[in-house]
DNA sequence: TGTACAAGCTACAGTCGCTGTAGGTTCAAG
DNA sequence: CTTGAACCTACAGCGACTGTAGCTTGTACA
């Protein structure tokens, strides 16, 4: 017999929050579920999964409307999956995008902190440090702006899912 | 001469709509500008640097209230570096929290589309990886282990929301 | 100098992806 | 049977924009 699970334990085992479900179901991307006799919902194994995949795809940073496609994608399984492709492709576009410009960021912040051992910010270039010349500079100074397979540990730790 | 620049021409610079730098005029990220006769905004170079930095501290991730911080580091360059320092090493903190997230979605990404070789949706591995539990796991792994999904952040779709 | 039209102005509503609250109902443990 | 947690709907609010309405200003061309 399937396992079926009220709404917060679905949002436990989703890792997110019985609104978020609610929401998800109302904008149709989760589909609603049965009720039980007094009117609550009723969760099965493929919901939840179906969830899991949502979240999970927003932690990676997808959009809502990027899920959506993807979801409707797995639901044709005879089709070709260079629409799934192109989707995470574009995505992994963004996220090389965003950490060139973070490096750039981090070593600037360094620099900075580095420099200001107790004195004056005299010559603060936090503003030069971001406009599109010096960032240039800067990635154009670093030899590898997203290309080599870096050794980068994977288990990093973050305090927040969200903001990137 | 002090080069000098409408509301439209900053925008075009920036790389932002018009009514963005309303909105950040609003909310006092940006001073007021001075106002020709006609009352129209005119933006000279100072203004229009600092409208650059904010918006790739944005495509950075960062919030308005970061980098309203940011800023404050730059503005106020001959205070002792005391405060900036906090502010400049808090943010330090951020970016590599950053970084080390989006090193961790980025080998994601490069693994999930690695092993999505064309085929059909029946074999995608992108939409594989984003409902394998295991990966999930890895993920999301980041410590929450209180069980609450951090809320520390309010979601939002600053990210993501250009390029997918 | 007149006129057309792009670009500016203010004010306010809508968007995304949630999150919180109010006020009521249902369920399960004691 | 009571209590209190968890559920329900409906709606407001957030951050960071973005769009629209209805008006005014600037400018290029005849």
């Amino acid at each position: 017999m399937a396992a079926t699970f009220s709404i917060g334990q679905a949002a436990e085992r989703a890792g997110c929050k019985v609104q978020t479900i609610r929401y998800y179901e109302q904008i149709g991307l989760l589909t609603a579920p049965v009720r039980s006799g007094g009117n609550q919902r009723i969760f099965g194994d493929a919901e939840v999964d179906r969830l899991l995949f949502i979240r999970h795809a927003r932690e990676l940073g997808f959009s809502l409307g990027a899920i959506r496609d993807l979801l409707s994608l797995a639901d044709r399984p005879d089709q070709s999956c260079e629409a799934a492709d192109k989707i995470a492709q574009a995505q992994l576009e963004q996220v090389e995008r965003r950490l060139a410009r973070l490096r750039a960021l981090k070593l600037e912040l360094q620099r900075m902190i580095a420099q200001c051992a107790g004195g004056k910010i005299a010559n603060c270039r936090v503003i030069d440090a971001l406009s599109d010349r010096s960032v240039r500079a800067a990635v154009r100074a670093r030899p590898n702006p997203g290309g080599r397979p870096s050794s980068d540990r994977p288990g990093c730790r973050d305090d927040g899912r969200r903001g990137i």
